[in-house]
RNA sequence: GGGGCGUUAGCUCAGUUGGCUAGAGCGUUAGACUGGCAGUCUAAAGGUCAUGGGUUCGAUUCCCAUACGCUCCA
């Protein structure tokens, strides 16, 4: 059985027992402070758990791609030296909101691994929970039973609540699991062991396969458990592993999940998978890394400098490097393996295949950058080499600021260390990474405090802010959250007419009043499901109702410009392309921010003819078009614009402008009709990554704004020009002749300053030995120096001595022949010092040339005077 | 969010106690050589030393702020 194969086989079992079948969530999560990426099957349904959202369905089956690169689970390190591990991985899962429990689950979990799937019986285990005192918990004798129906009692076993009891977080929906482990070893091996003395102890070829979490507790703030209502089922398959089991291989990395992708590398590297260890290291790394990558960027995760993006980018980066070390690859290639890629996984996720050139392009263009940055810290590890000579170890301060501060992996410093028979201080190297992240964390650390329930409400906040910005609304709960710069309150409202920032539109900012008075709200956020309203103070009465306001001004110039945004982005498709694909939005009051895939800078005449669409279409007056609830295959039935990376429910809500001009999924505020929109201009168009454009715009009230300032600009303009019909030819025209006139001038400079050389030279006197000119100057300091350089030129053993004035001040250049310098052993910086105190100030620089400023133009004669009488001696 | 680093010619970069009237290589342009091209040689053009303040006789260099970028940690 293949890989599609066993997927399919699994989606097909729990539909035919009345399981709605689910897409994967994004893999990158937006809406949720606590978590970057999707790291389990779970969390799409965590508010469902939680008790913030309904129950869509009580019977749910999906395949999950997940994320373990941060947070609790990171397994980044581990991949490729085992066979098991990954970065991105498949988690095939099905799910009971308050249905079926622990005897279905069980039930059917075996059903399907043993008839359908056709595992062997022999080499199953399964373990249950086996209780906690501490917890006082006792076994979970519930599943136990339903396990004996099934199995021998040898095959089952207990295990500890680290292993068999499943918590989501601190606090939360928890309970006991039961996991199925298969033993993969071969005969001979397990007469010598038997399977189950091996559960649980780490050998790659016992592991566990599935497990079922049976949620029936809640852990509250203080620790105790309390039963739930409604018991859940969550269940969760490696499918990595599962497709190993069934083809009977020793490794995840030898399925037709990854050998496809292992042998490619192999190719472009002239190097054979299974020939040495730390290539197939590698080829491993480069194949989960990639996976990891490409699904990263077609959820709309680009590689960046901080946060989710840069987590990307380390993975990357991780490739790269195995390859180049290992597989001795120095050029970008992973952006090659795409191909293969999309080729086996794009028709299950198609979001992989239609982004497919963008991909590639952008890892090409990460590698390459990545290829620097490991060039440059070469350069710079060979240049601390030769500045540094009988080295014993490399100094950790350095490591680390290769690492730190360019970017240069540690392991790559040591590799080349060995290379000269030299090793690295890791321990220096270790004590500076642990002091940064102490710093770190300091800097980070959020103190949230408990919820405080001020009503029982177990609904979601009702949202009118699509119709009304003004509503009565009670609190619900609030907490109060402190940062190292700020504390401020998170209020949790029973309606609101606030919309949470979400979807690329700005939160909204307004206030609570009340006969106390006003109370302001200066964000609104979303975690997850929960709309938060954050404010720095808090009434006194927290019980009365209050009057919810949204800053009107600031909602409408939003509404503006994201309804502004549809609009442009069906103009951008309509004169570039279908190929525009939305990768990013922002809109609050000032202006629009759209970023999307498109491989060439637009021209001046393409923006043009976008905002001349988009402005015919706002004095359309074409009124808005607000679905909400339309079942999701029906609003793309309807021909709506989704958004890759975007998670959309079962009823999505469709925003359109002219059905057959802007329709998309939008949960954000528009205009009730385009005219309002006023005005629309295009301010910026740039790069911001390879395949990836940024358009800056404004609307309405910003527009004119700006035009009034141009205006002003031409008018100033035309005023200075005397009216002229031709601003613009007049300005050239300037321009040239200022040209010409600078030209002009600089001649007339030279000729000064030649007719200058010869007076001096005329002037000067032979003293000893010495031509000795003092002049007083009509100029400033660079004219001195450009003189005194000059007379150098042509006077020999020359000691000139410059006096000028300028604004009041005084200032003295001497300039000498390099010949005096060294046979005579004067020294301009001795003798400009020593002028100096005639003009009441100071001076210095070189041997040969010096200058010296102060603050008593009547003192330059005497300073003249006084070089003479030094020179004479 | 915190720390480190960077920004000098079209590109890649030097410029080390503040003073060599800012340099190299590549690229560009012109001329020469060669039957032409490739090439070689010679020469030239090209710089608000990111921006704005400050210290100083003098700042690319030191200090402060801002912008942009890189990088590590969270």
């Amino acid at each position: 059985m293949n890989s599609a194969q066993i997927r399919h086989t699994f989606l097909k079992f729990f539909e035919n027992k009345r399981h709605k079948v689910l897409p994967s969530a994004p893999m990158v999560l937006k809406n949720d402070p606590t978590l970057m990426f999707t790291n389990a099957g779970m969390n799409q349904f965590k508010d469902i758990f939680l008790g913030n959202s309904p129950v869509d369905h009580p019977r749910v089956v999906n395949s999950q791609k997940c994320l373990r690169v941060s947070g609790k689970h990171n397994d980044l390190e581990e991949v490729g030296h085992d066979t098991y591990h990954h970065t991105m991985f498949e988690m095939l899962g099905n799910w009971s909101f308050g249905d079926y429990f622990k005897k279905e689950a069980i039930h059917w979990g075996w059903e399907l691994l043993t008839e359908v799937y056709g595992l062997d019986k022999e080499r199953l285990y399964v373990t249950v929970f086996g209780g906690d005192s501490a917890e006082g918990l006792d076994a979970d004798q519930e599943a136990y039973q339903v396990w004996r129906d099934i199995l021998a009692d040898d095959k089952i076993l207990y295990g500890s609540k680290k292993d068999n009891f499943w918590e989501m977080g601190d606090t939360g929906p928890c309970g006991p699991c039961s996991e199925i482990h298969i033993d993969l070893r071969s005969e001979e091996e397990i007469k010598l062991k038997p399977g189950r003395e091996m559960i649980n102890t780490g050998h790659p070829e016992v592991i566990e396969l599935w497990n079922l979490v049976f949620i029936q507790f809640n852990r509250k703030n203080d620790g105790k458990l309390e039963p739930l209502p409604a018991k859940h089922v969550d269940t969760g398959m490696g499918f990595e592993r599962l497709a190993m089991a069934l083809q009977k291989k020793k490794s995840n990395y030898d399925t037709d999940i990854f050998q496809p992708i292992i042998n490619e590398t192999a190719l472009i590297s002239g190097k054979r998978y299974g020939d040495d260890a730390k290539q197939d290291v590698a080829m491993r790394v480069i194949a989960d890394h990639l996976r990891a990558i490409a699904f990263a960027i077609a959820d709309g995760q680009l590689p960046s400098n901080n946060k989710a993006g840069y987590v990307i980018r380390r993975i990357l980066r991780r490739a790269v490097r195995y390859g180049y070390t290992f597989l001795d690859i120095k050029e970008p290639f992973i952006h090659k393996l795409v191909a293969i890629l999309v080729r086996e996984m794009g028709d299950f996720f198609p979001e992989l295949k239609a982004q497919q050139d963008l991909i590639t392009k952008v890892i090409a263009e990460e590698e390459q950058s990545f290829l620097r940055t490991l060039s440059h810290g070469i350069k710079r590890f060979e240049n601390y080499l030769s500045t540094n000579a009988n080295l014993v170890s490399i100094d950790g301060d350095f490591a680390f600021e290769l690492f730190d501060t360019y970017g240069f992996p540690v392991d790559l410093t040591q590799l080349m260390a060995r290379e000269h028979g030299l090793d690295v201080d890791m321990q220096a190297f270790q004590a500076n990474l642990d002091q940064q992240k102490q710093r770190s964390r300091l800097a980070a650390e959020v103190d949230t405090d408990e919820w405080v329930e001020i009503r029982k409400g177990d609904d979601q906040t009702i949202f009118l802010g699509y119709e009304t910005l003004d509503a009565e609304a009670q609190i619900l709960k609030f907490r109060k959250v402190k940062t190292k710069k700020e504390s401020f309150y998170q209020i949790v409202l029973d309606q609101t007419p606030f919309y949470a920032e979400s979807g690329g539109q700005i939160g909204d900012r307004g206030a609570l009043v009340s006969a106390e008075g006003s109370f302001f709200i200066r964000d609104t956020q979303k975690e997850n499901d929960l709309i938060v309203h954050i404010a720095d103070k808090l009434p006194k009465d927290l019980f009365v109702t209050f009057s919810a306001k949204v800053d009107a001004e600031k909602r409408r110039m939003t509404m503006n410009h994201h309804s502004a945004t549809h609009l442009m982005h069906a103009a951008l498709k309509m004169v570039l392309g279908d190929h525009v694909e939305q990768r990013g939005s922002l809109v609050d009051e000032n202006h629009l921010r759209f970023d999307f895939s498109h491989f060439a800078k637009m021209t001046a005449e393409q923006i043009t003819q976008v905002e001349q669409i988009v402005n015919a279409k706002i004095r359309e007056n074409i009124p808005v078009t607000d679905q909400r609830n339309v079942p999701i295959d029906e609003a793309k039935a309807m021909g709506a614009a989704a958004l890759f990376g975007e998670q959309y429910g079962e009823h999505v809500r469709v925003i359109s402008f002219d059905p057959k001009f802007s329709i998309e999924f939008c949960g954000g505020t528009h205009v009730p009709a385009t005219g309002q929109i006023g005005m629309f201009k295009i301010v910026s168009e740039t790069a911001i990554a390879a395949g990836i454009r940024r358009i800056v715009a404004i609307t309405a009230d910003k527009v004119e704004e700006l035009m009034i300032q141009q205006d002003i600009i031409i008018s100033n303009l035309k005023e200075i020009f005397k009216n002229k019909t031709d601003i613009v030819k007049a300005v050239n025209e300037l321009v040239e002749e200022k040209k010409m006139l600078e030209k002009q001038i600089e001649l007339m400079k030279r000729e000064k300053i030649a007719n200058l050389k010869s007076k001096l030279s005329k002037m000067s006197e032979n003293i000893k030995g010495i031509n000795f000119i003092a002049y007083r100057f009509e100029g400033d300091t660079q004219g001195a120096k450009d003189l005194a350089f000059m007379m150098k030129d042509i006077v020999d053993n020359l000691c000139l001595v410059l006096g000028y004035e300028k604004e009041a001040k005084a200032g003295l250049t001497v300039m000498l022949s390099d010949s005096l310098v060294k046979s005579y052993g004067l020294n301009a910086g001795e003798i400009v010092r020593e002028l100096a105190k005639e003009i009441g100030g100071s001076g210095g620089g070189q041997p040969h040339f010096a200058t010296a400023g102060g603050k008593n133009p009547k003192g330059i004669e005497k300073a003249l005077k006084k070089a003479k009488e030094i020179i004479e001696g």
